[in-house]
DNA sequence: ACCCTTGTTCGACAATCATCGAACAACACC
DNA sequence: GGTGTTGTTCGATGATTGTCGAACAAGGGT
């Protein structure tokens, strides 16, 4: 099963907005905006594995991650370079947590 | 009726790029970038009145416009300078039309 | 007053989506 | 080989969403 993870020039920029639009998949976005390439697992926020790979596979197939297999795991890594070259200021806009004032 | 403007700040990220994530409204958006303020008329883009009048509230709702009336039309308008100041780049990332390479 | 133009609101309907538990697959380790 | 860990996939389900036509409201003309 190939792990879909396309070209970020065909996926259309409502997808890539779309992918961005749950707060899930934001958190996990951020956790790896900070925390670099990391396991599946290691994104806990409330849902259960299935919804979890779930988000995971709609980040992916937006472009926004890539996944490699490491033994039983598997890492996920933003594709950061190519989204601030395609999108500069997208993923900076979107990551600074913002202050409740 | 209030036309439900709400302050930026209040409105979570995840709504303004649900707002984006749509084609028919980020036409609009592109739409208000390039010819400024300009009558909800004036946006056909292969929809109902009753679809566009609600991709207009959308857009409103979550802070990306503002819509004033005017005689029997409605001017809308982007609020794009507190957009570019609360996340900045991210209407440049998404305005720019990309070139389908 | 009448009509036309411009938008909004109200159901309704189909499609998409987030979520879950359960079943399955792959790998590691003993 | 068996057991445990880590993820994915498969329905199912409830909520949200995009879409429409029809009805309604507000203004401007004549």
């Amino acid at each position: 099963m190939e792990p879909h993870e396309p070209d970020l020039t065909a996926v259309p920029v409502t997808s890539v907005l779309a992918a961005l639009a749950d707060d899930v998949r934001l958190q996990i976005v951020r956790a790896l905006a900070e925390g670099g390439e990391s396991a599946c697992g290691s994104f806990d926020f409330g849902v259960s594995k299935a919804t979890r790979s779930h988000h995971l596979k709609v980040l992916r197939e937006a472009g926004l991650t890539r996944t490699r297999a490491a033994g039983t795991s598997r890492l996920v890594r933003l594709r950061r370079d190519e989204l601030d070259k395609l999108y500069p200021g997208l993923l900076d806009a979107v990551l600074t947590q913002r202050p409740p004032a």
